[in-house]
DNA sequence: CAGTGGTCTAGACCACGTT
DNA sequence: ACGTGGTCTAGACCACTGA
């Protein structure tokens, strides 16, 4: 108990105290032992359990809180939560690492590309003014000999000027804009369409196939950086989320 | 800075102190003026520049780290990170607060219900023993006139034996589990198929439609719950995921 | 080896919601 | 009114790691 002697704990090496706290209810969450609606002990009691400042204690829970597994009420004490929504960390990686993850080679090649004033479907999707110009480019992503993904994407100029100057004929816009600008928001529209001809063509599979296409707009700080759509072929490519409460990091 | 004037300052409803450095550095960042690779100010510098305490600052760039914006280096310091891949939160909810959200009106249909023995690919699906049963459902769910999603669920009987006493006439297996067992991890696939017979049939759809097909495979504590195929006709239904650092709970 | 972040303490006052 | 969580302090020692 005295201050001199806690500090040496780490010495243990459990990996720290409140992380210990921490897995210890959420074993206790998970495994069933403490349901949905239970009311986890007090604060003061976890302090005394585990011999600690509250602050330790205190740092546990809001971890757990943020992670959805607890809900604090005031005056009433800390509850667990009840399930209600499933929810998956997805993630979406960048395409050459994902074809080389398969242990295929990956190539790309780009198609068009053009900088053009914005349509009125642009502006709408990408919540633009009337004068806003776009850079529209679309290239193929491969995996050895088949094409794995066709990228259609639009960028704003007014927000990524350095695009006028940058082709794309060896670099791909999601590394190129992944490394040059700070992106503050994603999101993912997920859905399944027939191949229309021109993707159709571009893919190399038959008109009406199915595709799994995943439409991501990005922004920044309020402005709208880029609209990607990415169409994948066929019935062969999965998206895999995730969801693993048992160890954060 | 005496310790009895500083506990006021709720009082002027700053939503709270580690909040705001929070929110103060993650706008430098997301506005670009701290690009990626920027070393932030060291914790005894914002300790000075925000009169407080370590720990007040250390927990808001604790969250930061978290959320991936900020990575630390002891000895050197906090850098702000370079983005690398996009990771998404992936809300799956309830097919009921699913439909009612579009504003129709919810119906739930039962199909067919039985309890057999796991094939084979079954125990791989969900790594069962040889002598596994499972329950299989499959249902209807509608979104007004509209079959808007087919579900086909094994249930492990091992893992949730009260299933055999329930029809699913009247509640879907999702509800029912959700209030029921605790899980611990789940992994979803998406992809894009095509509608095989049975499946256009019941979606009352044509043969070949693209379909998003959503599988979920649940576990608990190790031991697999649950697999569920949703198959969302034709090119209407989209998975949303938003990525959205700006603003934490 | 020196300086950063990692963790922890033993208090404190306040806001808020239940009673 | 009262008890809970929400927040904060002014220290402390340690581990790690870059110079």
């Amino acid at each position: 108990m005295s201050t001199e002697e806690d500090k040496t704990r780490p010495d243990t090496r459990e990996p720290s105290l409140h992380r210990r706290i921490l897995e210890e209810v959420e074993g206790k969450i998970l495994s069933g032992e403490w349901p949905p609606g239970h009311r986890i002990p007090f604060e003061y009691e976890l302090t005394e359990q585990y011999q600690c400042s509250r602050m330790t204690v205190n740092k546990a829970i809001t971890d757990l809180v943020k992670r959805g597994l607890i809900e604090r009420r005031r005056k009433s004490g800390s509850y667990v939560t009840h399930p209600h929504a499933q929810s998956a960390v997805l993630e979406i990686h960048d395409i050459r690492l994902e074809v080389e993850s398969l242990g295929l080679p990956y190539r790309y090649e780009r198609r068009t590309r053009l900088d053009r004033p914005a349509k009125a479907a642009d502006r709408r999707l990408m919540e633009l003014g009337e004068s806003a110009r776009l850079a529209e480019i679309s290239a193929l992503h491969f995996a050895g000999a088949q094409p794995f993904c066709l990228e259609d994407r639009l960028i704003n100029l007014a927000a990524v000027p350095e695009v006028r100057d940058e082709s794309f004929d060896a670099i791909a816009p999601g590394a190129w804009l992944m490394s040059r600008v700070p992106w503050s928001a994603a999101e993912h529209r997920i859905r399944a369409v027939g191949a229309d001809s021109r993707t159709a063509g571009f893919l190399a599979i038959a008109p009406g196939t199915p595709c799994l296409v995943v439409e991501r707009r990005t922004w920044s700080g309020g402005v709208y950086i880029t609209h990607v759509r990415l169409t994948y072929p066929g019935e062969k490519h999965e998206l895999v989320a995730e969801f693993a409460p048992t160890h954060p990091k």
